[in-house]
DNA sequence: GGCAGACGATAACATTTGTTATCAAATGCA
DNA sequence: TGCATTTGATAACAAATGTTATCGTCTGCC
């Protein structure tokens, strides 16, 4: 699982090993919650196998505004940075298998890996890229159309139109299910 | 101009000083473009007073998504990091008195400075504060309605209810002018 | 002072999107 | 296998929002 990481981390054996044996593998179902709203995130994910939607309640009605698959890692970001009370559920969609570590875990790595001026330099790397995805993700919500949106989706991340359940899409998009499903119909009708 | 910035920075005053002395002082109409869309950002703006907003063209139709007002630094950021050509215009709204300073010497400050561990700490926790400004401004888009969005700004930042012309707010809110209008005469009414 | 352009309100109409309800197909699970 | 649940499509209607056009006011500027 971490091997793919390894060559990026200008670290010793022992220093790796250690911070590897920090992780704890768990396989769990569908629809399990990992976070839930008002708690504070004490855990790191990262999945091996499965994905994960990231979602908030909105008088009742539940809007997706994240997905993460394979490799990638997932926390409620302010919550686990900043420990706020998470504004944000963090559940899988299919059957996962997930490493996890704990927030002190990871603090300390941290505090020693950044002392390492390339590891820095990636992380803050890190930092800028995920602002701009935010920036790019908004800029679309406010210059395109939910059908120019869905075009774009199914373009730039296919995975989430192929893996995800629509109506989880719909609400990540803005729309509704039943819109979603229109502009799909709309679609294929053009062709 | 930079003296309330001073105690946050565990400087030496010759550092500080050869600092702040790569900054130069602009006065600049309003309507001043000072980044135009394609060019790529050399520039870090400080505004000493005015205001600024950072726009896009949409298929003829100018969209706006940022405002800044005094004492906040500007740039397009994707430009000014990564040497893109910039995908927004950056334009004063009023007159304005501005310090800015060149990329080349930012970058030698940002190298120095960064090597100091609170400082350091600073810089990751601005680039953590504004994914998590943006992550809310995004929040607001899909859960709310635009009359709510329309009254969390004149909640939350009133001066860009006050000072800025309607027209920018209305495509900030990502509404039309007319619909703006409607909104606000509708809020008028209900009183 | 007067003029041109910017700004904002409003009306009428068009289009988009949401809501509710119903049905069909797929899926998971006992 | 069979049943309950989830998922998705569609229709009919309601509400929200965009578009175009018109008008009045304000503002900067010569």
């Amino acid at each position: 699982m971490f091997d793919q990481f390894r060559d990026r981390f200008p670290l010793d054996d022992q220093h790796w090993n250690n911070y590897i044996n920090c992780f704890e593998r768990i396989e769990v179902p569908a629809k399990t919650i990992l976070l839930n709203e008002g708690e504070i995130s004490k855990k790191l994910f990262i999945i091996e196998k499965g994905c994960i939607r990231v979602w908030f309640n909105n008088n009742g009605k539940d809007v997706t505004f994240q997905f993460f698959f394979e490799n990638q890692s997932v926390a409620s970001l302010e919550s686990f940075v900043k420990k706020f009370p998470s504004p944000v559920v963090v559940e899988t969609i299919e059957p996962s298998v997930l490493w996890w570590i704990h927030k002190k875990d990871m603090d300390r790595i941290l505090a020693e890996v950044i002392e390492i001026a390339q590891l820095r330099d990636q992380f803050i790397n890190v930092l800028f890229q995920r602002t701009f995805d935010y920036m790019k993700h908004f800029f679309s919500f406010i210059k395109d159309s939910p059908t120019q949106r869905y075009l774009n989706l199914m373009e730039e991340k296919p995975q989430i139109v192929q893996r995800v359940p629509q109506h989880y899409i719909a609400s990540y998009l803005g729309v509704s299910t039943v819109h979603l499903s229109r502009i799909k119909s709309k679609l294929v009708h053009k062709k």
